[in-house]
DNA sequence: GTCTATAGATCGATAGAC
DNA sequence: GTCTATCGATCTATAGAC
């Protein structure tokens, strides 16, 4: 046991919170949405988010960047094999994003204007992957511009298969896509590797 | 004058209600922000779609559904120089999405909760839009599976194009994988043709 | 056909009992 | 710390004056 408290900390409502926001959007996602995902009250609620829902998806923004970190963005780094790393992020984000069924909150909040106020975190959730993984293919002999740029695509190849595999309820498209990048961004170490 | 009316008709407010539904999302485009948006009263609103924003997406859908089919689609199908039907393509999608500060409605609300009631137009839009460019590709003389896979990953590519430059506030980005989605698209023709 | 006024429901947020 | 009750604001939608 690493915590005093067994149960019902701000921490452990979280996760229902992603959800519900993952699910609705920010707006669509109403308090009593947001009450009925955590089995909490609104009163229990406001109690360990006292900002509200805006406190609430900062939390869950934090949530998501520290799993990224320590998931996706960390390995890529610190990558002794390369390929393997990249393979490993592929397979992390597919279980993540479950084939595409759940999509990028992240992503999906700099959509609209009810992200402004998140607009900070989104730009440096993305800036930080495409850097991670750009260090992962340098390491694997990627020369510098070419990295860049085929991470940029890889980030960018993911989001975008999230958004058609929802649009048309069909999670091998989210598969194909993204082994496709997987076999671009490892080719291209291969070739200069 | 093709028309007896001269304003104020149902569709021209279309425009001004589409780009509201861009920015805020379908639950954050209240009936104030639609009015202000269009300059008419709620009152008029009700008048034009008495079926409520729910009647004032699908019109707007529509609206998209029409544009896409004379600028996009059925230009990719009737190609005679299918290599130019592809930088055409993209060159439009360029100038609609505006390198990535607008976003894709159809793609937007296919995301979360709200877009379940126009799940089938969203689920057609896609389909369509990757019909009708692996048809261009095989005019190309792209072979049959390839084409649906190339089709798919740049339809899939320019979502997140978009995503990944409104995420950055940077068109630039945008810019650069819409451009290298036409250099695979044409590449793969090259390549078989 | 346009607007204002407003109904009825739901919103985010708070207060207070326990 | 949890809940229910409730506030004022805002929401969708309607009614009615012009």
């Amino acid at each position: 046991m690493s915590s005093k408290r067994v149960l019902t900390d701000r921490g452990s409502a979280v996760p229902a919170l992603a959800e519900a926001f993952r699910e609705h959007g920010f707006e669509g996602a109403s308090l009593t949405v947001l009450s009925k995902a955590t089995g909490l009250g609104k009163g229990s609620l406001y109690n360990f988010f006292p900002g509200g829902k805006e406190e609430m998806m900062e939390a869950v923004l934090t949530d998501i960047d520290t799993w990224f970190e320590t998931a996706i963005f960390s390995p890529l780094e610190r990558a002794t094999d390369p390929a393997a790393a990249v393979t490993s992020m592929i397979e992390e984000v597919t279980a993540y994003f479950r084939s595409g069924r759940r999509v990028c909150l992240v992503g999906c909040i700099g959509l609209n204007a009810s992200g402004a106020a998140f607009a900070d975190r989104i730009r440096r959730y993305f800036a930080r992957w495409i850097a991670a993984l750009a260090d992962c293919l340098r390491a694997g002999g990627v020369t510098d511009p070419v990295a860049a740029q085929l991470a940029e695509e890889a980030v960018s190849g993911i989001q975008g298969a999230i958004v058609l595999a929802r649009a048309l309820g069909d999670e091998a498209a989210f598969l194909r896509i993204v082994q496709r990048q997987q076999s671009i961004l490892i080719g291209g170490m291969i070739a200069r590797g």
